[in-house]
DNA sequence: TTGTAAGCGTTATCAG
DNA sequence: CTGATAACGCTTACAA
């Protein structure tokens, strides 16, 4: 109440008002101030609380962040390390790490690691320093440089899609075995027995080997129903369209010349293209249009990751959609439970995925170059 | 070189190593270690340069960004608010926004605000306790708040893509007009020329409003050799592919009419969709689908907004490629240019888009519906 | 219940 | 050229 108290209009014009300021005008201490913005006000005699209250608001008062950090070691930011921010994927999983993170109170601070290895030095730094909380990571590291340096910081890594060798995290992924046999019995089941799985090239990561594993483990240990199908595995780099045109016509070629030797019925059902992920599944239907196949009819197709446009190509494609933003959030969740505190060891989280039923695995009628097709 | 210069083993696990250790193990004081790592060793005696060099080394020394930034006031990281995470637009413009950043050695904060309007109130705060130093901002404000907190705190802000009214900011875009121009004189080069734009609803979304303004305009004063084209508008909300479905039908049953009716010929050419930006192509596209019309034949297409997929949409849809990771990058720069004080007016950088042309805009041969063909 | 004071890790000012 | 020392804004023992 003392015409001393400096007011707004006062202070230097882009001057922040502090808890001084506050504390000031209110007629009590920092401290005082700073209970009653923390504690809330069951520490604090009703009168002052209010009186600090009101100061608060007048002056309108928010505590600097980066003083709170400094004070505590916490910076309330948590980092988003994508392998690629144009894989659709990357991009749903961010959608729901940045809406858990908005609602924890923490601020998402996004990497995007291209291909080139120096890209990571900066996520480095950023943890070592402690300007990140911790970190969700979505890239197989060639170094070990990142595990050590978690250790070393103390700072909480959250794995996503992709397993780290060696590095003891929490592992947030979809199901990649089941998500795989989900596609592989779907497509049997409407009489597509002859696959081939295009993928990107594993190049060491988890996801790619787990899915292009379960393809195989599928194949050989197959269901009721399923039994002897074939399939074969091809790795295309991104971009590669023309290889991938390539491989696809000689993988269909040598089919209808190995139905034709075997006298045509060793392997009945049509022929199908299984997908990796969102950029495999571009690649190989880009190929397949080139090829001038019809979808669904000459030849099946199937894969994981559903996006906007999945329903637009072709006939419409079947797809696995992931629960991308359950595993942005389980991430977040995950990595909060690491800051209070968790000690337990790293868990294993494994969501599973949705079959998305669209023309493009449209039941087998003996089409296409009508090998093995029935009487 | 004493014995008691504390070994990082020494130090308690998680304890990083401040200025301090440095200073002690070097012999040297907080202020000299200081000046090292920020003036470079320009002010510094060789000798103690290299003792201290040696220490920083030796303990892996790092400064403390959150100490660094209560001191300066400033945090190096920048918020990049985008409108909607879903649109591949905003993704592409957060790719170049990203790398700006790092190479400049600043962080990037992501906010996704999606339709609700509470979602900004996190940006505001972060602006406001200057946890952020500056903002790129992707999305239309109904209130005025940001304005008004822009500077009141003196931080800078940077538009991309939406204008706000009112809102004197740098302001960051492709060239709408000239993209609208260039698809339409495609399309009318080709013998497309009768259009229905498809956008999302304006709601005050200055690009939106812009390439809508753009279409009518190049209408009523169209180039030479383009006389004659007719047009209409047609808003769509995301999602709504039924209505887009119905609406379309209804477009193109007029059309047919109206040719009858005047006698077929008023209007010579056939039919084009161009759409507004990404998601209004996979609605339209979606539509075109479902009622069976062949893009490039019946009715042409054309879109602003290139994206992964655009090549596999039925024969391939001739787009606008914005340079998003222009406009990503040139937003930073804008916004670091600010933060180093320069305090000319607000520009506007406009960037040209480029034409890819698909057979989606074959060349008209009078198909579809036969109307208006050529004789 | 409230105030005092000592930091958190830097940088910047001022003497020496 | 280098060393004390005072901020930066906040939290938190420890006193009162």
């Amino acid at each position: 109440m003392h015409e001393e108290a400096p007011r707004p209009a006062t202070r230097a014009l882009r001057q922040r008002t502090t808890i001084n300021d506050v504390a000031r005008t209110a007629g009590v201490s920092k401290a005082t101030v700073s209970r009653y913005v923390n504690g809330g006000d069951t520490l604090l005699a009703p009168e002052t609380a209010a009186r600090v209250a009101h100061a608060m608001q007048q002056l309108g008062y928010h505590p600097s962040p980066m003083a709170q950090s400094l004070k505590h070691g916490r910076t309330r930011l948590i980092g988003l390390a994508v392998a690629d921010i144009t894989n659709p994927f990357s991009v749903a999983v961010m959608q729901g790490a940045e809406r858990a993170c908005q609602e924890a109170g923490y601020l998402l601070v996004l990497f995007n690691l291209g291909n080139a290895a120096e890209r990571e030095r900066g996520v480095l730094r950023a943890l070592q320093t402690s300007q990140l909380d911790g970190l969700i990571l979505n890239r197989a590291t060639a170094t070990g440089q990142l595990r050590q340096l978690a250790l070393d910081a103390g700072k909480p890594i959250v794995l996503v899609d992709r397993r780290q060798p060696g590095l003891e995290a929490d592992f947030i992924s979809v199901d990649n075995r089941g998500a795989m046999a989900l596609l592989l019995e779907h497509l049997a089941r409407r009489g597509w027995r002859r696959f081939v799985l295009v993928s990107e090239p594993s190049a060491g990561v988890s996801s790619r080997i787990a899915r292009q594993q379960a393809f195989h483990d599928w194949l050989a240990h197959p269901p009721a129903g399923a039994e002897g199908c074939t399939g074969v595995h091809l790795e295309v780099p991104r971009g590669a369209q023309e290889e991938c045109r390539v491989q696809l016509q000689r993988w269909h070629a040598q089919q209808t010349a190995g139905a034709k030797k075997k006298g045509g019925g060793d392997v009945e059902g049509g022929c199908a293209i299984v997908t990796g992920n969102a950029v495999a599944t571009l690649l190989a239907a880009s190929a397949a249009r080139d090829l001038g196949w019809q979808l669904g009819r000459d030849v099946g197709f199937a894969g994981i990751d559903e996006t906007d446009w999945t329903a637009l190509i072709g006939p419409g494609l079947t797809t696995i959609a992931q629960p991308t933003d359950e595993l942005g959030r389980e991430a977040v969740r995950c990595l909060l439970e690491r800051l209070e505190g968790d000690m337990r060891p790293a868990r294993t989280i494994e969501l599973p995925g949705r079959l998305v039923e669209r023309a493009s695995s449209a039941v087998w009628e003996g089409g296409g170059n009508r090998l093995g097709a029935r009487p």
